[in-house]
DNA sequence: TTCCTTATTGAGAATGAGTCTCACAGGTAA
DNA sequence: TTACCTGTGAGACTCATTCTCAATAAGGAA
């Protein structure tokens, strides 16, 4: 599975590269919590857990990440990325409130299943999606 | 209506800002096809209109033109934004072939009020909302 | 019309996220 | 140990977009 720990080592195998100090440790802070964090936040996260790694690694290092499917990244509009893990790999959307900016995320099948039916109409299948609702509390 | 001639005079009244011809010339532009460009290419073209602007102005006056909802800006992933002209301003959302690049536009209500119910159930109401789906051609 | 005050503009500098370069560090194999 | 080669850090670079500021042009007043 991704998320147990010698995963990270199968992984770098099988794309030719070395297991080293500084994959593991950008691994392990992305890891540590579910937030949506951009670059910025988890090159700082890990410096100051002690661990000197350059921004050039955490970039180059997410892209395995991202590529073998350890990590997800969002674009939501702000002008970077932002990453999250995908510890159990669970298909989910997002949902941004915009007065606390909190994410919540939902995952609702029917909408899964009208979006294909909607690019089965013109043609085409799914490939990938984006699926972002930007919204506000009810009033009381 | 968003679409007439004089309206772009209007906004500018209700803004406070000067009606100059260069935000006329940016607006043409924009109005002038349905494509989805970007500011580089609506700069180009003006140019190539014989007319001179500057990026900067380009940027200011979309800034002034989304805003007023004369035009929409959205975000493909790609780096960069997009714009469209609102002309008849149906909303819709977009279908991106990975395959050719061919921007496919679609509506569907259902899928329209079931994000609304989505986010009804977890005590919000929907702002706005960004669907992309990222598609191939079905095999024949 | 001409004048006057201010908003607007163009050119290019600045910004910021992300990518690239390259000399050096560290693993790997014999 | 040597020879080789990948990975890394620091900082240069890229590219879309924003900012700065001196020069220009709206547009209201007279
Ligand atoms: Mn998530
Ligand atoms: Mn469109
Ligand atoms: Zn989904
Ligand atoms: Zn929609």
């Amino acid at each position: 599975m991704n998320q147990s720990n010698g995963a990270l080592k199968d992984i770098l195998r099988k794309e030719g590269l070395r297991y080293t100090n500084q994959r593991q440790s950008i691994w392990d802070e992305i890891r540590s919590n579910h937030d949506h964090r951009d670059a910025e936040d988890i090159y700082i996260s890990i410096r100051n857990n002690g661990v000197n790694v350059s921004r050039a690694t955490v970039y180059r290092t997410i892209d395995v990440l991202v590529k073998n499917r350890f990590v997800r990244k969002m674009d939501l509009g702000e002008g970077r990325f932002r990453y999250e893990p995908r510890l159990d790999d669970k298909h989910h959307d997002h949902m941004v409130c915009e007065e606390t900016g909190d994410i919540i995320e939902y995952f609702n099948q029917e909408l899964e299943d009208l979006q294909e039916k909607i690019a089965n109409e013109f043609g085409y299948t799914v490939v990938r999606h984006v699926h972002q609702l930007f919204v506000k509390p009810l009033k009381k």
